[in-house]
DNA sequence: GCGGAGAAAGTTGTCTGACAAGTAGACAAA
DNA sequence: TTTGTCTACTTGTCAGACAACTTTCTCCGC
């Protein structure tokens, strides 16, 4: 059960979100094969009750994923490669993933992201790391809030890969956590020192990045995403085939 | 004000796409700061020119990549989290993003995926690799196209994974590739031995992973990107620290 | 009968005007 | 100061119309 946002209470009625999350579930299940065509834009907003504005705003969001392509004096298409162009976390359906699966995908490329940042980061990319750490260490010091230097942490050592889409898919994936990260940068995980771990397993991460240790860099980032995870209370199954296996039983 | 003109498109001219690209550019680039609202609808359209129709579906865009939220009666504001909602190849902007660096991506996530697959596949998940397998072995035979069969493997490998967010992510990323699986398969690509070596490198990883051995199958499965992403004429990055940093200065 | 030109119908793209629903700031009253 | 109301403004939705374009069908010449 996935920890809604704050103004998820208040689901302000929009007429061509429900129109386009209906339209988007025929896609994707198949009602509409890919290359067929869509009922015209009188016929859906005469199905829907709405007007052909709504339909069309319905559409244009199923354009900008990518599932529809139109075709002016011809008509709506359903994409031939289905499901192209782009890729979000809640699937536009049900929030079909857990927590412990994004952390997962997370964990895999943070991981290598920090495998490769010790092989390629930059001097400078290495300050904007050490910068960052350095806010946290005050803000530990202080009692005071780091998420966000925790978070620029993070990025700047996807940016330091060397691999541009990398450093934004980490953003991406990372904005998912922004709100979860809360706990260890409370007062209270401040004052139980789960903010004093995290920058411990910091430090190792950034150590081994400067060190040039790529085996090193990938253990800690390794550790600290785990961990991190388990300050969150949320499992994540590790890369040992036995702990693994021994997971994946007690979560089935 | 900023008098950017639009870009001509190869495509049929379309004014809400054009206004839209337009918005996202000023977004991204900061011009309107998270948080802030942006102009009015009516101003909007006065200023490019359109009716609210056309901007109105331009802000139903970037509503739906998470660019913008809209209150009725309050106006229309840039997200806080900036970027958020979906992740795209292109960036939106220029397709910045080379081919060795999608590949690197793929190569990350697929890699864990098939680590992952030897752990926790079920004898269905197998049974559907060792069938897509079977199909590409028979269009190999028969000189067809294996193209799809072979996108089917790489996606049995990620469902397999158990984290069905890692099999749509690599869903997502193969598609970036379905045009240039191409070579691979093409006549000359059958005839010359091309797709006759990705096929022995698809039945090790198969091998590894119907074994269960992660470890090898981790090796194989990076063995056939590294040689896939060559027989495209793209060169990644391997993880080896020495190759990693000659091939960065080879790049730069 | 057959092929091609042209008309006709249908569909998306855009424009215009209007009203409903909701918000924010000003203002008056307690 | 606080509270309630009012007003101007903004987005959401509706309806109708026309332009641009595609598809289909008809009709004509052969």
């Amino acid at each position: 059960m996935s920890s809604d946002r704050l103004p998820r209470i208040l689901r302000p009625h929009r007429l061509s979100e429900e129109v386009g999350a209906v339209l988007d579930r025929r896609i994707r299940s198949g009602a509409f094969a890919p290359g067929e065509r869509l009922p015209t834009e009188a016929r859906l907003s005469e199905e829907f009750a709405v007007s052909r504005t709504v339909v069309r705003e319905a559409i244009a969001r199923l354009k900008a994923d990518g599932l529809v392509e139109s075709r002016q004096g011809a008509g709506a298409f359903v994409a031939r490669p289905l499901g192209a162009g782009v890729f979000r976390m809640g699937s536009g359906l049900a929030e079909a993933e857990g927590a412990h699966e994004i952390f997962e995908l997370r964990l895999i490329v943070e991981v290598a992201a920090a495998e490769r940042a010790a092989l390629r980061r930059t001097p400078e990319q290495l300050e904007a790391m050490a910068a960052a750490l350095a806010r946290m260490e005050v803000a530990l010091t202080r009692g005071e809030d780091g998420a966000m230097a925790d978070d620029d942490f993070h990025c700047a050592i996807a940016t330091a890969s060397g691999n541009p889409l990398i450093g934004r898919f980490v953003a991406f994936v990372s904005q998912e956590f922004s709100a979860s990260r809360a706990p260890t940068w409370s007062a209270e995980g401040v004052a139980g020192g789960l903010a004093g771990a995290a920058q411990d397993e910091h430090r190792a991460v950034f150590e081994a990045i400067a060190a040039g240790d790529a085996e090193l860099a990938r253990q800690a980032a390794q550790q600290h995403l785990v961990s991190a995870a388990g300050r969150l209370g949320v499992v994540v199954p590790t890369l040992l085939a036995a702990d693994l296996q021994h997971i994946d039983k007690g979560m089935a």
